[in-house]
This record gives C-alpha cells, structure tokens and sequence, in this order.
DNA sequence: CGCCCGACAGGCTTACATTT
DNA sequence: AAATGTAAGCCTGTCGGGCG
C-alpha cells in the first residue's frame, strides 16, 4: 500500500504528459485513472492525519489523567503538612497555656484559642524566634512551587506504539470471525452484530468452538502449560505504561529509617544540649527540616540520624555567624 | 472541492492449542 | 521446552457518502 502511494507521484507525471495529447478512449480511461489516483491519495493522507489526531487525542488525554493524578498527590500532601501544622500549632497553644506566668489580667480570663503571633512573643521571651521558625516548616512556602513538583514527563519521546495485545475470544459470532474484528461474544446478540443489523435478533454462534482441528481424546482439560512471556497481554509495552501510569496510589510512601515525627523531631530539639545553651538558629533548623521531611503514606517523618545532624549544623552556623 | 467519517477488505501479527 | 499450525483480530488503505 505505502509502495503505491510513494509510486502514484511519479505515475501520475506519467500520466498527466500522455493527457495532454487528443483525447482518445485511451486518455479518458487514462483520465479516470488519474482522478481515482487522486482520489486514493487523498483519501490515504485524510485518514492516516485522521488516525494520527485520535491518537493524539487519545494520548493527550492520558496525559491530562496523568497530571491531575500529581496535583491530586500534591494536594493530599498539602493537606497532610497542614493537618500537621494544625497538630504543632495546638501543642504549642498548650505548651504556651501550661507555661504562661499567671498574672491578674489573665488568671480568670480564657486563654484565647489563636494567639497572635506579636503577643506569643511577648509571653516568653525564649519561645520567640523558635516559634516564629517553627510555624513557618510547614507555612506556604514548603508547597509554594506545585508546578515543579507536578511536571510529568510529558516530553517523553513519542516510540511507535506496537500492536495493541489483546485476548482472544473463544466462541465469537460467526459475522465478526468473517468480518475479523472482535467479538464481545454477548449473546443472543453481540454488540457488532447489533450495531450493524438493527433488525436481527441473535448472532450465528459457532457452538463447536474456535477451533475447526478434530478434537484429541477427550482428556481432563489441558493446562497451558505456555509460561508468561514477553507477549502476553500482561506483559506488553502499552500495558506496562498504563499500569505504570495508573497506580492508583495518590501519595509515594518512603520509607524512613528510625523515623520521627514532627513533635518528636521538635522534641528532640528542645532536648539538644546546643538548644539548651541557645545557639541553635531555629529558623534554619525548620528550613533544613522542610527538607528532610519524607512522607510514610500516613504522616512526614523525618529520619532521626539527620534531624540530630541538623541540629548540630544548624548550632554551628549560628555559632559561626 | 476538501475534509471527515463509518464501513470494509485483506495483510499481517499475536495468542493459543497441539505436536514433537 | 521448542516447534508448528491456526484462529483471532489489529492495522491500514480504500471506498462511498455526507457536510460546509
């Protein structure tokens, strides 16, 4: 088929010099010959374009699932560090409340639930910058760049997709058997047949089966003894893809090491003794820790050995500044 | 006239049963 | 397990017809 339409070109300059001769029997046959040519080229480069812009669409729309599979992801990742937030922020108001030194104002009145940030300053004066660092690990600023987050490799470079694998139906109407094209095999009428006969009621099921051998002895049903290879549908370049694609788990678990979370990775500051003599820097303690955090399915966790390293860094900056 | 679409035919690949 | 045979059905060119 390509053969021919990379020929027709040249046929059809052939062609078009011996036209322009009287016109004969010969030149009018010659003539249809051309438009038919035509016709088919036509034709050919409309379809295969048509063809190609399904594909894309197709394609294009796979790519749109992808990413709102990764903004999907994102949010719940969000959500999670605010829950957190949320969480630290709480104990905080408690530690706050439990350590506040009564004074007349207060000792009778409710503890507001938010404290402004100007008056948690004001009631100690140690909780300051910590605080201030603190609250900003899981601020707006860990999920201020979704984009790059997101960015799914959509610049993949398009490979010629292979054969789509398919499973082989068994007992399919004889109609799609002679017309080659998939049998869904519902019965009393398949869905080809349904489409294309508005008045049948039933497919001809062949009731022997696919196969036309002779039948071997009538043993216990054989087992494929065939392993999973390469080609079978499981196993096929587009199905890998897919299920690559699609699996369904919104949110990448990682596994950490002796993991802590992020009241212990708190605590495990407060117990530092460079905390204790206040020269750790808090505020690049809690940007260090944004980037530590790993995500185990359920909550962030941050492994221990290097929220002790952190610390030890973020003391000797400070210490250095 | 060009484009699009559905249907079709037939080549070709693949899945699967059977044999060696 | 490998080789072989065969049915299933994917893929693509072609055709007829509708539409703007």
């Amino acid at each position: 088929m390509d053969a021919a339409s990379q020929a027709s070109p040249i046929g059809l300059k052939a062609i078009e010099e011996t036209v322009s001769s009287p016109s004969t029997k010969g030149n009018e046959e010659v003539d249809k010959r051309i438009l038919t040519s035509k016709r088919q080229a036509q034709n050919r480069s409309a379809q295969r374009n048509l063809r190609q812009r399904k594909l894309q669409h197709v394609r294009d729309l796979e790519d749109g699932i992808e990413l709102l599979h990764g903004k999907q992801t994102l949010l719940h990742t969000n959500n999670e560090l605010l829950k957190l937030q949320l969480e630290d922020l709480k104990i905080e108001n408690q530690v706050l409340r439990a350590t506040i030194r009564p004074t007349p104002m207060l000792v009778d009145a409710p503890m507001p639930v938010c404290l402004s940030r100007s008056s948690r300053l004001s009631l100690s004066d140690r909780s300051g910058p910590r605080t201030k660092g603190f609250a900003t690990i899981m601020g707006t600023n860990c999920c201020s760049s979704p984009e790059s987050d997101t960015t799914v490799s959509t610049q993949e470079a398009r490979i010629p997709i292979p054969r789509r694998a398919h499973k082989k139906s068994k007992t399919g109407c004889r109609t799609c058997k002679q017309r080659k094209v998939k049998c869904d095999e519902r019965r009393p009428l398949c869905l080809n047949c349904e489409r294309h006969f508005t008045n049948l009621e039933t497919c001809d099921f062949d009731e022997l089966g696919h196969t036309l051998r002779a039948p071997v002895a009538p043993t216990a049903p054989r087992v494929s003894r065939r392993p999973p290879s390469s080609r079978d549908p499981g196993s096929s370049p587009r199905k890998t893809l897919m299920t690559k694609k699609s699996t369904g788990q919104p949110a990448r678990a990682t596994k950490v090491p002796d993991g802590l979370t992020i009241n212990a990775a708190w605590q495990a500051l407060q117990n530092h003794p460079q905390y204790l003599l206040d020269r750790v820097d808090v505020t690049r303690f809690c940007e260090g820790l944004r980037r530590l955090a790993a995500f185990n399915g359920t909550a962030l966790v941050f492994e221990r050995a290097r929220v002790l390293m952190l610390i030890e860094e973020s003391s000797q900056i400070s210490s250095a500044e």
